[in-house]
DNA sequence: TTCCTTTCTTAAGATATCTTAATTATTAGT
DNA sequence: ACTAATAATTAAGATATCTTAAGAAAGGAA
């Protein structure tokens, strides 16, 4: 019952898109396997994000730092979740986001050449990566939303209720940074809460 | 030089991808222009959003009402912008939010089945949209940092410097809303600064 | 022009959240 | 198991932003 990453990558593929058994193969040969050990940094600010790079397992964060050198963490990511600092791949501008491992991991990696390749030869792709983004952009937007008109304490208990996963298997204090709140604050709100 | 609007659509898919002369054709006819007044509501909370809207002429916003029934902007809307609930539009719930007309304003529409009929026709239309989705996300990721890490003050400075264009054309207490702050408290800012 | 509606400003007191600093609890390495 | 490092809590005072309420300014309709 232990997949491979490469077959857990397809899996998630084919949740969202019909691929052919050639195209399926072909796919798999664009994308190659990376292993990081707990706290490896895979992407530096300063360095240019040049790989799409999917969690096959583990977990990872992308967090950067403001003026006063404090993390602020835009991104968790788990099994089946794509990060990166897509503004740096995108634009091919050094990154501002940091991307470490906070479990030893496994992700699959695609250069942006590559998987700009893919795109014209399986057009099933270009979809698939159509369907995410417009699902990460509904999602990214509700975030904002919800911290728009929301108190820090009612963010906390939507976090817990949505990502119990991953609350369980970060420090408190990343999800205080996520929350974009102190972690002084976080632990008022639980004393307050439970 | 005053284009038709749907002249100002196909120039704007152009600036990022290719199409040939008998694809342009066949786009053109699954668009459909739609004149807004002012103040006119393009889309109602409640209702679900069926069609993906991109402004020839204009500008719009979108917003939800909260539990004290307070407005918050979501998003402002230009020339050449696309406005939509997009959560909406995409797993065909109710929408959350209204769009609204700010200035009487032209919008192209398409509707959903339409457009997904449009994506197997045309794959440069599902590149267009992979594209667009990837820069929005971005854009908002960018902006959701923004407030995470800055104070009203240097927020609204930003939003004056990067859409000069929108707040010359919408009143204050809107550009508040956008921001996540009271009027009262922009106001208050304006005085200090200026 | 005048009136009515909408928008903007001002100010005082209230609240959410931060900062700092010290203390305790937990985890990881030897 | 012991120590060093990391994480979480506590509390006091500071600050950003909100709430309320009122008045001033600007814009639109007649």
């Amino acid at each position: 019952m232990v997949m491979k990453p490469k077959d857990i990558f397809i899996t998630h593929l084919k949740k969202s898109i019909s691929i052919s058994e050639s195209d399926e193969i072909l796919v798999r040969t664009y994308f190659i396997e990376r292993e990081l050990k707990k706290k490896e940094i895979l992407l530096f600010a300063g360095k240019e994000s040049c790989h799409m790079q999917f969690i096959a397992k583990g977990s990872l964060r992308a967090y950067y730092l403001d003026e006063d050198a404090k993390e602020h963490i835009v991104q968790f990511g788990i099994e089946e979740w794509w990060v990166n600092d897509l503004y740096s791949y995108l634009t091919k501008t050094p990154a501002t986001q940091y991307i470490q491992a906070l479990e030893d991991s496994i992700i699959l990696q695609i250069h942006r050449d590559k998987l700009n390749e893919l795109y014209d030869l399986v057009p099933a792709i270009e979809r698939f990566f159509r369907l995410k983004f417009e699902k990460a952009y509904v999602a990214f937007q509700n975030r904002t939303i919800n911290s728009m008109s929301k108190t820090a304490e009612e963010r906390y208990e939507e976090f817990r209720t949505k990502y119990r996963a991953i609350e369980q298997r970060v420090p408190q204090y990343m999800v205080a940074s996520y929350l974009g709140i102190t972690p002084e604050f976080l632990s008022a709100i639980r004393k307050k809460t439970i």
